[in-house]
Order: structure tokens, then sequence, then C-alpha cells
DNA sequence: ACGTAAAGTTAATAATTTATTAAGAAATGA
DNA sequence: TCATTTCTTAATAAATTATTAACTTTACGT
């Protein structure tokens, strides 16, 4: 499993389930929208990798849709791709223009997609961990840069308790004993209370206002997805 | 034994039996349904680890029993191969978008047909073992998210109650005294009183609705498949 | 069918674990 | 150094979980 979330956007039923079959038995996510405005709402509710987005379509067309995701802040980072027809050469510069990452040119050939979407994924992936930077749906952490960034806000937290989320979200879901918590990200020779680690578990809900850090009382704490 | 349990779907006799003789020749417990709708109950019934559906049926195809199973929340999970015949392209598209796992194309050979199972199988098996989860007929145990998972829904347990299922669990139809449980669940050092295991059972029982737990008087409990 | 020992049930209570708060110590930085 | 932030602790509150005890029901051997 790819494990990536993608949302295809075309006004033409047939290309959406052409290339959205090519897609899923790749192993994506795939989400579909017929229009722009549809696609959104659907990425600011599925929280995409990547938007392909085809440029001609009736009513908000590709360019105008691909603007208004980079002025949104919770999905600009996210990344876009272009579907053009072969010519239509006056998008390809208002494409980049309005901050594609990539262009595909129709007529598509399914394998010239998917190595082109694997290829731009793992790109942004390597210059993520390059940057050092966790991306969950609901927040990424940027170990580089040492912030939370939450709806493309920037959320500074104090040394142990950016640590701490760290730990917790490195594996979401799996329950992580005190002990475990403490060797890592205390170390092994301190030794600090109890107590400390609820506090700093608290500071950390209540700043980042998630209830997704979740207590399994008499075995520890989990970061449930 | 290999211990698992394959329904294998048909609308053809021939099929069903010489594919259905194959398989329990390797050792799984095979069912036999020679349409979607017997498919669909017998699969709730029986809570199969694979399905084999081919994809031509009458009335009900593969890929509409496919789908339907995908949306049943007591076996979205199960693992589902289609059987098709070769140039059936189309059936590879509908097939992938309605969730299928892999596809094996008639006409089939029994060799490729066992070894194709057992490695889907395996391949689930390990990615289950990776994460630490114990699948029953009835419902998984998840020791690394720490929850039971019953007909899709998370069900969360407390620490006594989750290990000692857990431990009856971990060695189905084997009777455990109660000097056994005490020693595992408990530890050797804790004395508690008689009726404590008694407790935590019947709140097992009541909070998964199961009837597995099997009370030998005088001797201890199993929990029977 | 009866008596008895084992298991089930229930509610009260004990014990444990975590959350919260405020305050002081330690570290950091201007 | 002083001010500020971060970390830890301690005390206490709150919540959850575990156990007990008293009582009822069930199952088994005779």
């Amino acid at each position: 499993m790819k494990d990536y979330r993608v949302l295809l956007v075309d006004d033409e039923p047939d290309i959406l389930e052409f290339l959205g079959y090519n897609l899923k038995k790749e192993g994506y996510q795939v989400t579909l929208a017929s229009n722009g405005h549809d696609a959104i709402s659907l990425a600011r509710e599925t929280r995409p990798h990547l938007i392909i987005l085809d440029v001609m379509m009736p009513e908000m067309d590709g360019i105008e849709t691909c603007a208004e995701i980079r002025r949104d802040a919770l999905l600009k980072e996210t990344l876009i791709v272009f579907l053009t027809a072969r010519g239509e050469d006056y998008s390809q510069i208002a494409g980049f223009e309005a901050g594609a990452d990539d262009y595909i040119t129709k007529p598509i050939k399914p394998k010239v997609l998917i190595s082109r979407i694997s290829a731009i994924l793992r790109r942004s992936k390597a210059a993520e961990a390059e940057k050092n930077v966790m991306t969950l749906k609901e927040f990424s952490i940027d170990k580089e840069r040492y912030v939370v960034i939450k709806d493309g806000n920037d959320i500074l937290l104090p040394r142990k308790e950016f640590e701490l989320l760290s730990f917790l979200a490195s594996r979401p879901n799996r329950v992580f004993t005190r002990d475990e918590i403490f060797s890592t990200v205390w170390g092994n020779d301190v030794i600090v209370g109890d107590r400390t680690i609820d506090v700093h578990i608290r500071r950390i809900r209540e700043k980042l206002q998630i209830a997704n850090i979740k207590t399994i009382k008499g075995v520890g704490y989990k970061f449930e997805t």
C-alpha cells in the first residue's frame, strides 16, 4: 500500500473513471471531484497529498482552482499536477504562475501518469525527509525548524513537549508505556517523577487543541489517527 | 493443518467441485457457494479468511458481491480473490475498484491457485503479526493499539480484562485453570479473592457479547472457537 | 430429586492511575 | 545579572479500575 491520498479533478466522467481506476490499482487512495468547487471542499476534508487537476473545466477552471488552493492556509502545501491538452500553451504559463508542481499532457497513458505521480510524490517525500518533516493528517511536525504546523500556522512547543509529541506521532495508534516514553524522550539515566509526563501531555493537548492523544489507563499513551 | 477458512464462489458446479477438492486437499476449510447472495450470507456465518469469487455469475456478479462485502462492517477486512476469464478486461478495472486483493485468470491450474492463495494469506498474516494483531473468528485483538475489534468497531477494555481475554484467546479451546490464570495475568505474588476472576470474565462476556468463554466447572475457563 | 460445591451476579468500596493546579527550580537568553 | 521561559515536583482532585463480600443461581454426583 502506497498510502497516499490523491484527489482527482476532471469534468469528464470517463477520464475520472479511467484515471481513478489506474491510480487505485496502484494502491493510491483516490477521491474524485468533477469541478473546482467540489475539489476544494473535498480537499479540505480529505487532505490529499496530491491533487490532479484538469485545466479545462467549465465554471471554475484548473488555474483558478489551483490559485484558490494556494491561498488556503490548510491546503497551500498540497502538491498539484495539471492535466493539460497538448498545445494549450497558455495554460502552462498561467499554471506555473498559479503554483502547479508538475504537468501531464493529454492524451494520458496510464504508465506515464503513474510514473510521474510516483516520481513527484517520491521527490516531495525525499524533500520532506531531508527537511525532517513528518506529515500527519491533523498537522505536520517539522523537526528542522522545530515547529508543529497546524492549519497553516506554526505552533511553537518547548523542547520536551515537542519531543514527546514527535515520539508519540512517530508511530500513530501504537500505545507507548510510560517507560518507553521516559527512556526515549528523557533517556535512561534521567529520573523524573511520574506526573511529569502527564503535565507535558496536558500542555500538548491544550496547545494543539487536539483530542488525538489518548490515555490507556494502566498502559500508557497513544497518538490516535 | 493450514487452519484457514476459504469461501469459494462460482456458479459452475464443476469448478466448485474441482477447486474445492484441491483446496481441501491442501488443508483449507472450504465452504462453497454458487451465487452472490449465498456467498454473502455464508460469509457472515463462517467469517472466512479469504473469499474466492468468480466474476461472471448470473444475477449478482462477482463485482457486485465484492462491493457488497466491502460495504459490510463485519466482512470488509476479508481478503478477496477474483476468478476471471482471460480477456475479461473490463472486470479487472471494475474489480479493483470494487476492492479485490488479487486476481486469478481462468483456466486455473490447481498449483497456481494454491500458490497464489497461500501467498496472499501469508502476506496478510505477516502484516498482522508485524502489527501485533491476533485474529479470531469473532473478533481480533490488537495488542499494539490495545483494543479489541469486533464487527469493525473498536472495543476498549480495561487492562485486566484485556489481558485476561488475550490470555484465554492466546490458546483457543485449551482450558486454563484459575491458578494458571492468576499466575499469568496477576502474577505469583499477588493474592486476590476467588470471585475476582469471575467478575472480570463476566464483564468481558458482557462487553463483547460473546458466548465463547466457557466455564468448565471445577477446572477453569476456556475460549472456545 | 437433593444437597453441596462451584460459579454467577451485584453493588459497595478500595485501590490505582491519571489530571490538574500552582509553585519552585533550572535553564535560557538578552 | 535579571527576566523569562521551560521543566519538574508536590499536593490534591477526579476518574477509572480492581476487588471484595453477600447473595443467588447453576451444575454435578449420589
